[in-house]
DNA sequence: CCTTGGCTACTCATATTTGAGCAGTCGTGT
DNA sequence: ACACGACTGCTCAAATATGAGTAGCCAAGG
């Protein structure tokens, strides 16, 4: 399962054809930094091969005054199966995907009880700042939102509730933590 | 912040010179699927390129019976340094990562009521049985469970928590969201 | 006997991502 | 006048990930 791929398909099956950079005003317009996180790298890398896979095709090139040329691509009978078969794929892969924070606790074995707490202190303020984010936009949708948007905010919110509470519980034990690792250094 | 990288310092930091295969057993031993996701073409390709740098060094090439050769690792002072680095941006990566089932619903302009629910009953089963995974490696801990592999399995157990009510609220709407696909599809 | 499957270690071609950069345009201020 | 930052579109080299494959070994089943 390739995002990328399904963020490209995705959109020029729903909107119609674009250019690549149009692409990204939509998803940033959409507050879909939620669900995708296409680079411009990653973006055209995607669209070269997409065009060369014929899964999309480019329509023509248009120039706007002195500004970049610009190629607008639509999605094809063929792109329109691969879009489902990305789809479901994405909808397949249920499992939790690991997150760094996991990893640096697991390998943390040197770490210093205060450091430890100043991190968890900033990543909370961040997440609090982010569910004051979404609490606002629930009160005043913007305009066009969809069902599916809905879901989308809730899953986030649902998610950033969880990982407060777990932060509260690292921070709780975050002595024995520093503990157990002393522990382990010298057998 | 390079995972793969962090992973790869991290073991050697903790567990002394190893080589490649024993990195990927050691893991699996250690349940780390929860917080790393390693293959063996990032891994050895990392290794490679963390020698190359000098954060890594090659000590000996060893091999048993006429099976594969191997080449032991060790940190070297370097590694220790981007170790720490790396577990500080790790740390300092607070906000959430895109779901890609968050892309896959954002994009399912078409689908089928019926398709979706089929969906999401497999994705709940999936999360109920690592959910009982989790319950049941909370009573019987495996030897040497550090303080940490406790809290990154709490981990695990809150976010799935989360997952699951999540599922039930797309359960819920699922009508909804259908309705509403159709709706746009006809202005 | 012999085939299936799984382990041991690692390689390799190809796909994909990253992060910086380019070259022009616009608006705002100084 | 001119410097500043932000936007418009896209490119490119280098880093990284993926997925299959290699080649020999060992154990169990039919």
């Amino acid at each position: 399962m390739n995002p990328t791929r399904l963020f490209v398909l995705g959109a020029l099956a729903k909107r119609g054809p674009m250019y690549g950079h149009q692409l990204r005003r939509g998803a940033r317009l959409d507050r879909a930094d939620l669900w995708s996180d296409v680079r411009p790298g990653s973006l055209y890398g995607a669209l070269h091969r997409l065009a060369a896979g014929g899964l999309i095709e480019a329509l023509r090139t248009e120039q706007d005054g002195r500004l970049p040329a610009r190629t607008v691509y639509a999605i094809t009978g063929e792109g329109r199966r691969e879009l489902k078969a990305l789809r479901a794929e994405a909808f397949q892969e249920a499992g939790l995907r690991p997150d760094p924070v996991d990893l640096a606790l697991a390998m943390g074995g040197d770490l210093d009880e205060d450091i430890l707490r100043g991190y968890l202190d900033d990543r909370i303020r961040l997440l609090s700042a982010q569910a004051a984010r979404f609490a606002r936009q629930r009160d005043q949708a913007w305009p066009d939102q969809t069902v599916a948007d809905d879901l989308v905010a809730e899953h986030a919110r649902l998610r950033i509730e969880a990982e407060l509470a777990w932060h509260q519980v690292v921070l709780d034990r975050a002595g024995k933590l520093a503990d157990d690792s002393e522990h382990r250094g010298l057998p």
